[in-house]
DNA sequence: GGTAGACCTGGACGC
DNA sequence: GCGTCCAGGTCTACC
Protein backbone atom coordinates (compact mmCIF):
# COMPACT_ATOMS: atom_id res chain seq x y z
CA UNK A 1 0.00 0.00 0.00
CA UNK A 2 2.44 3.24 -1.24
CA UNK A 3 1.52 6.30 0.45
CA UNK A 4 3.43 9.57 -1.31
CA UNK A 5 4.45 12.65 1.21
CA UNK A 6 5.46 16.36 -0.85
CA UNK A 7 9.08 17.59 -0.20
CA UNK A 8 9.95 20.71 -0.24
CA UNK A 9 14.14 20.97 -1.57
CA UNK A 10 16.25 21.29 -0.47
CA UNK A 11 15.60 17.88 0.41
CA UNK A 12 17.43 14.56 0.49
CA UNK A 13 16.14 11.16 2.27
CA UNK A 14 19.77 10.11 2.15
CA UNK A 15 21.06 12.99 3.79
CA UNK A 16 18.10 12.61 6.83
CA UNK A 17 19.36 9.01 7.50
CA UNK A 18 23.09 9.42 8.08
CA UNK A 19 22.34 12.55 10.29
CA UNK A 20 23.40 10.61 12.89
CA UNK A 21 23.56 7.36 14.89
CA UNK A 22 19.83 6.56 14.95
CA UNK A 23 19.14 4.31 11.89
CA UNK A 24 21.33 2.07 13.40
CA UNK A 25 18.94 1.80 16.34
CA UNK A 26 15.83 -0.55 16.58
CA UNK A 27 13.20 -0.21 15.52
CA UNK A 28 14.83 1.56 12.77
CA UNK A 29 16.66 -1.07 9.83
CA UNK A 30 18.35 -0.01 6.88
CA UNK A 31 20.83 -1.62 4.56
CA UNK A 32 24.22 -0.70 3.40
CA UNK A 33 23.57 2.02 1.39
CA UNK A 34 21.52 4.00 3.31
CA UNK A 35 18.81 5.32 0.67
CA UNK A 36 15.84 3.37 1.96
CA UNK A 37 14.80 3.12 5.63
CA UNK A 38 12.74 0.63 7.62
CA UNK A 39 10.80 1.13 10.78
CA UNK A 40 8.13 -1.44 12.79
CA UNK A 41 6.10 0.96 14.06
CA UNK A 42 3.34 0.43 16.39
CA UNK A 43 -0.06 2.50 15.33
CA UNK A 44 -2.61 3.85 17.81
CA UNK A 45 -5.15 1.19 16.81
CA UNK A 46 -2.54 -1.48 18.15
CA UNK A 47 -1.60 -2.50 14.77
CA UNK A 48 1.89 -3.38 14.52
CA UNK A 49 3.03 -2.82 10.77
CA UNK A 50 6.51 -2.14 8.44
CA UNK A 51 7.28 0.94 7.09
CA UNK A 52 9.61 1.69 3.79
CA UNK A 53 10.55 5.01 3.47
CA UNK A 54 12.20 5.67 0.42
CA UNK A 55 12.87 9.21 -2.34
CA UNK A 56 11.36 9.23 -5.78
CA UNK A 57 10.69 12.25 -7.86
CA UNK A 58 7.28 12.61 -6.48
CA UNK A 59 8.41 13.05 -2.72
CA UNK A 60 8.76 10.68 0.04
CA UNK A 61 6.96 7.23 -1.06
CA UNK A 62 6.02 4.90 1.80
CA UNK A 63 5.38 1.21 1.26
CA UNK A 64 3.11 0.19 4.18
CA UNK A 65 2.57 -3.67 4.70
CA UNK A 66 -1.31 -4.30 5.16
CA UNK A 67 -4.19 -2.35 4.56
CA UNK A 68 -4.64 0.58 6.47
CA UNK A 69 -7.83 2.74 7.68
CA UNK A 70 -7.89 6.42 6.64
CA UNK A 71 -7.07 7.05 10.34
CA UNK A 72 -4.24 4.96 10.28
CA UNK A 73 -3.10 6.49 6.84
CA UNK A 74 -3.06 9.87 8.26
CA UNK A 75 -1.35 8.37 11.38
CA UNK A 76 1.45 7.05 9.26
CA UNK A 77 1.21 10.38 7.70
CA UNK A 78 1.62 12.53 10.58
CA UNK A 79 4.53 10.06 11.78
CA UNK A 80 6.94 10.54 8.80
CA UNK A 81 6.60 14.07 8.70
CA UNK A 82 7.96 14.03 11.82
CA UNK A 83 10.73 11.50 11.44
CA UNK A 84 12.03 13.21 8.68
CA UNK A 85 11.08 17.02 9.98
CA UNK A 86 9.17 17.96 6.83
CA UNK A 87 7.87 20.68 8.57
CA UNK A 88 10.95 22.44 9.08
CA UNK A 89 12.27 25.47 7.21
CA UNK A 90 15.80 26.02 7.20
CA UNK A 91 16.23 28.58 4.54
CA UNK A 92 17.63 31.49 6.73
CA UNK A 93 20.70 28.81 8.41
CA UNK A 94 21.23 27.69 4.55
CA UNK A 95 22.02 31.55 3.60
CA UNK A 96 24.50 31.32 6.68
CA UNK A 97 25.65 28.20 6.02
CA UNK A 98 26.26 29.65 2.45
CA UNK A 99 29.27 31.71 3.58
CA UNK A 100 31.47 29.57 5.73
CA UNK A 101 33.46 27.07 4.11
CA UNK A 102 33.39 23.97 7.05
CA UNK A 103 29.49 24.15 6.09
CA UNK A 104 29.00 25.11 2.38
CA UNK A 105 28.14 21.49 1.71
CA UNK A 106 24.99 21.57 3.53
CA UNK A 107 22.95 23.22 1.11
CA UNK A 108 24.14 21.43 -2.12
CA UNK A 109 23.93 17.96 0.43
CA UNK A 110 20.66 18.91 1.00
CA UNK A 111 21.68 18.57 4.73
CA UNK A 112 20.18 20.07 7.92
CA UNK A 113 17.36 17.52 8.53
CA UNK A 114 17.95 15.27 11.50
CA UNK A 115 15.94 12.54 11.73
CA UNK A 116 13.64 11.40 14.72
CA UNK A 117 11.51 8.41 16.24
CA UNK A 118 7.72 8.56 15.31
CA UNK A 119 7.29 10.23 19.20
CA UNK A 120 9.57 12.05 21.54
CA UNK A 121 9.09 9.18 24.29
CA UNK A 122 11.22 7.04 21.96
CA UNK A 123 13.81 9.58 21.06
CA UNK A 124 13.75 10.69 25.05
CA UNK A 125 14.48 7.07 26.01
CA UNK A 126 17.09 6.19 23.20
CA UNK A 127 19.43 9.64 24.15
CA UNK A 128 18.88 7.93 27.99
CA UNK A 129 20.71 5.19 26.24
CA UNK A 130 23.21 7.21 24.83
CA UNK A 131 25.03 8.65 27.87
CA UNK A 132 27.93 7.35 29.90
CA UNK A 133 28.13 3.78 27.22
CA UNK A 134 29.59 3.23 24.25
CA UNK A 135 27.99 2.85 20.85
CA UNK A 136 28.11 -0.66 21.18
CA UNK A 137 26.57 -0.57 24.24
CA UNK A 138 23.64 1.97 23.02
CA UNK A 139 22.67 -0.77 20.36
CA UNK A 140 22.82 -3.72 22.54
CA UNK A 141 20.52 -2.18 25.08
CA UNK A 142 18.23 -1.02 22.19
CA UNK A 143 18.11 -3.96 20.51
CA UNK A 144 17.47 -5.91 24.44
CA UNK A 145 14.87 -3.47 25.05
CA UNK A 146 13.08 -3.70 21.44
CA UNK A 147 13.21 -7.41 21.41
CA UNK A 148 12.35 -8.00 25.05
CA UNK A 149 9.35 -5.51 25.26
CA UNK A 150 7.99 -4.47 21.54
CA UNK A 151 5.18 -5.81 20.08
CA UNK A 152 6.62 -8.79 17.14
CA UNK A 153 5.31 -7.69 13.26
CA UNK A 154 3.07 -10.42 12.83
CA UNK A 155 4.15 -11.51 9.50
CA UNK A 156 7.91 -10.79 10.60
CA UNK A 157 8.00 -11.73 13.97
CA UNK A 158 11.71 -11.36 14.00
CA UNK A 159 10.85 -7.49 13.55
CA UNK A 160 9.31 -5.80 16.87
CA UNK A 161 8.08 -2.65 17.37
CA UNK A 162 9.30 0.27 19.97
CA UNK A 163 8.09 -0.88 23.49
CA UNK A 164 5.25 1.29 24.29
CA UNK A 165 5.30 3.17 27.78
CA UNK A 166 2.43 0.94 29.15
CA UNK A 167 4.41 -1.92 28.48
CA UNK A 168 7.66 -1.47 29.57
CA UNK A 169 6.14 0.41 33.30
CA UNK A 170 4.99 -3.13 33.96
CA UNK A 171 8.43 -4.51 33.92
CA UNK A 172 10.49 -3.82 36.95
CA UNK A 173 13.86 -1.97 38.17
CA UNK A 174 15.49 -5.47 38.07
CA UNK A 175 14.54 -6.90 34.89
CA UNK A 176 15.91 -4.07 33.11
CA UNK A 177 19.03 -4.36 34.79
CA UNK A 178 19.53 -7.97 34.96
CA UNK A 179 17.63 -9.13 31.74
CA UNK A 180 17.79 -5.88 29.48
CA UNK A 181 21.20 -5.40 31.07
CA UNK A 182 20.52 -1.30 31.08
CA UNK A 183 22.56 -0.95 34.36
CA UNK A 184 22.04 1.71 36.76
CA UNK A 185 19.99 3.17 33.93
CA UNK A 186 17.24 0.73 34.58
CA UNK A 187 15.52 3.51 37.49
CA UNK A 188 15.42 6.28 35.15
CA UNK A 189 13.99 4.09 32.11
CA UNK A 190 11.35 2.64 34.13
CA UNK A 191 10.44 5.84 35.96
CA UNK A 192 10.26 7.85 32.51
CA UNK A 193 7.83 4.85 30.97
CA UNK A 194 5.75 5.05 34.62
CA UNK A 195 5.29 8.39 34.30
CA UNK A 196 4.82 9.00 30.40
CA UNK A 197 1.70 5.56 30.87
CA UNK A 198 0.31 7.83 33.70
CA UNK A 199 0.33 10.97 31.87
CA UNK A 200 2.01 12.76 34.80
CA UNK A 201 4.86 13.24 32.14
CA UNK A 202 3.34 14.59 28.44
CA UNK A 203 6.30 14.37 26.33
CA UNK A 204 4.33 14.23 22.97
CA UNK A 205 3.15 18.07 24.15
CA UNK A 206 7.29 19.07 23.81
CA UNK A 207 6.93 18.58 19.73
CA UNK A 208 4.45 21.67 19.78
CA UNK A 209 5.58 22.99 23.19
CA UNK A 210 4.93 27.07 22.95
CA UNK A 211 7.31 27.48 25.66
CA UNK A 212 10.48 29.06 24.95
CA UNK A 213 13.89 26.98 24.86
CA UNK A 214 16.13 27.68 28.40
CA UNK A 215 12.20 26.92 29.96
CA UNK A 216 11.59 23.82 28.09
CA UNK A 217 14.93 22.66 28.53
CA UNK A 218 14.16 23.28 32.16
CA UNK A 219 11.34 20.62 31.55
CA UNK A 220 13.74 17.84 30.14
CA UNK A 221 16.19 18.61 32.89
CA UNK A 222 13.69 17.48 35.19
CA UNK A 223 13.81 14.30 34.17
CA UNK A 224 15.64 11.73 35.68
CA UNK A 225 18.87 10.48 33.50
CA UNK A 226 18.39 13.48 31.34
CA UNK A 227 21.37 16.07 31.98
CA UNK A 228 22.88 18.88 30.02
CA UNK A 229 23.91 16.75 27.08
CA UNK A 230 20.80 15.01 27.09
CA UNK A 231 18.96 18.02 27.29
CA UNK A 232 20.59 19.77 24.16
CA UNK A 233 20.36 16.30 21.97
CA UNK A 234 16.77 16.29 23.02
CA UNK A 235 16.02 19.85 21.63
CA UNK A 236 18.07 19.89 18.44
CA UNK A 237 15.65 16.92 17.66
CA UNK A 238 12.80 18.98 18.63
CA UNK A 239 14.17 21.55 16.01
CA UNK A 240 15.66 23.98 18.70
CA UNK A 241 19.11 24.96 18.22
CA UNK A 242 20.23 27.36 20.92
CA UNK A 243 22.28 24.51 23.15
CA UNK A 244 24.87 22.27 22.02
CA UNK A 245 25.33 18.59 22.91
CA UNK A 246 28.81 18.72 24.20
CA UNK A 247 30.47 15.43 24.71
CA UNK A 248 33.77 14.35 25.14
CA UNK A 249 33.98 13.79 21.40
CA UNK A 250 32.94 16.92 20.66
CA UNK A 251 35.10 18.35 23.40
CA UNK A 252 38.30 16.98 21.35
CA UNK A 253 37.04 17.87 18.06
CA UNK A 254 36.69 21.89 19.40
CA UNK A 255 39.94 21.33 21.26
CA UNK A 256 42.03 20.19 17.71
CA UNK A 257 39.98 22.61 15.80
CA UNK A 258 40.56 25.92 17.58
CA UNK A 259 42.51 25.23 21.08
CA UNK A 260 45.70 23.55 19.34
CA UNK A 261 44.55 20.27 21.09
CA UNK A 262 44.56 21.44 24.56
CA UNK A 263 42.35 20.98 27.47
CA UNK A 264 38.97 22.62 27.33
CA UNK A 265 36.00 23.04 28.34
CA UNK A 266 32.04 23.18 27.56
CA UNK A 267 32.67 26.87 27.85
CA UNK A 268 35.28 27.02 25.55
CA UNK A 269 33.03 24.52 22.59
CA UNK A 270 30.00 27.05 23.17
CA UNK A 271 32.48 30.22 22.09
CA UNK A 272 33.43 28.52 19.28
CA UNK A 273 29.78 28.48 18.01
CA UNK A 274 28.33 31.35 19.66
CA UNK A 275 28.01 33.54 16.26
CA UNK A 276 25.41 30.84 15.13
CA UNK A 277 22.74 32.02 17.58
CA UNK A 278 19.86 30.17 17.01
CA UNK A 279 21.69 27.90 14.42
CA UNK A 280 24.81 27.09 16.23
CA UNK A 281 23.37 23.77 17.32
CA UNK A 282 22.86 23.02 13.86
CA UNK A 283 26.32 24.50 12.71
CA UNK A 284 28.09 22.25 15.32
CA UNK A 285 25.53 18.98 14.68
CA UNK A 286 27.46 19.18 10.90
CA UNK A 287 30.46 21.22 11.23
CA UNK A 288 33.18 19.90 8.79
CA UNK A 289 35.32 18.09 11.39
CA UNK A 290 37.12 16.02 8.56
CA UNK A 291 40.73 17.29 9.10
CA UNK A 292 40.38 16.45 12.64
CA UNK A 293 41.19 13.56 14.82
C1' DG B 1 27.46 27.34 41.92
C1' DG B 2 31.18 24.14 41.67
C1' DT B 3 33.27 19.62 42.47
C1' DA B 4 34.25 14.68 43.78
C1' DG B 5 32.85 10.20 43.74
C1' DA B 6 29.63 6.56 42.62
C1' DC B 7 26.92 4.39 39.17
C1' DC B 8 27.29 0.00 35.30
C1' DT B 9 28.73 -2.38 31.31
C1' DG B 10 31.75 -4.44 28.08
C1' DG B 11 36.03 -4.13 25.66
C1' DA B 12 41.05 -4.01 25.94
C1' DC B 13 44.93 -5.48 28.06
C1' DG B 14 48.32 -8.07 30.90
C1' DC B 15 49.29 -12.15 33.19
C1' DG C 1 40.49 -17.85 31.76
C1' DC C 2 40.87 -14.40 35.17
C1' DG C 3 41.60 -9.85 37.12
C1' DT C 4 42.25 -4.99 36.35
C1' DC C 5 41.66 -0.75 34.05
C1' DC C 6 39.17 2.44 31.28
C1' DA C 7 35.52 5.24 28.77
C1' DG C 8 31.17 7.14 28.62
C1' DG C 9 27.15 11.41 31.20
C1' DT C 10 24.30 11.98 35.28
C1' DC C 11 23.13 12.08 40.07
C1' DT C 12 23.90 13.12 44.80
C1' DA C 13 26.26 14.82 48.63
C1' DC C 14 29.14 18.08 50.17
C1' DC C 15 31.60 22.51 50.41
Amino acid sequence: MPLTLPIAPPFSLASIIRSHGWYQLLPFQCGEDATRLSYTSRLSSGKVILLEISQSDEGVTLDVSGRLTQTEQHEVNDQVRWMLGLEQDLSSFYDLADKEPKLRRMRTHSQGRILRSPTFFEDVLKTMLTTNTTWGGTKRMLQNLVEQFGEPLPAEPARHAFPTPHRLSASTEAELRSVTRLGYRSPYILELAQHTASAELDLESFKTSQLDTPDLRKELLSIKGIGAYAAANLLMLLGRYDYLPVDSWALKMVSLEWYQGAAIGVKEVEQAFERWGKWKGLAYWFWNWENQG
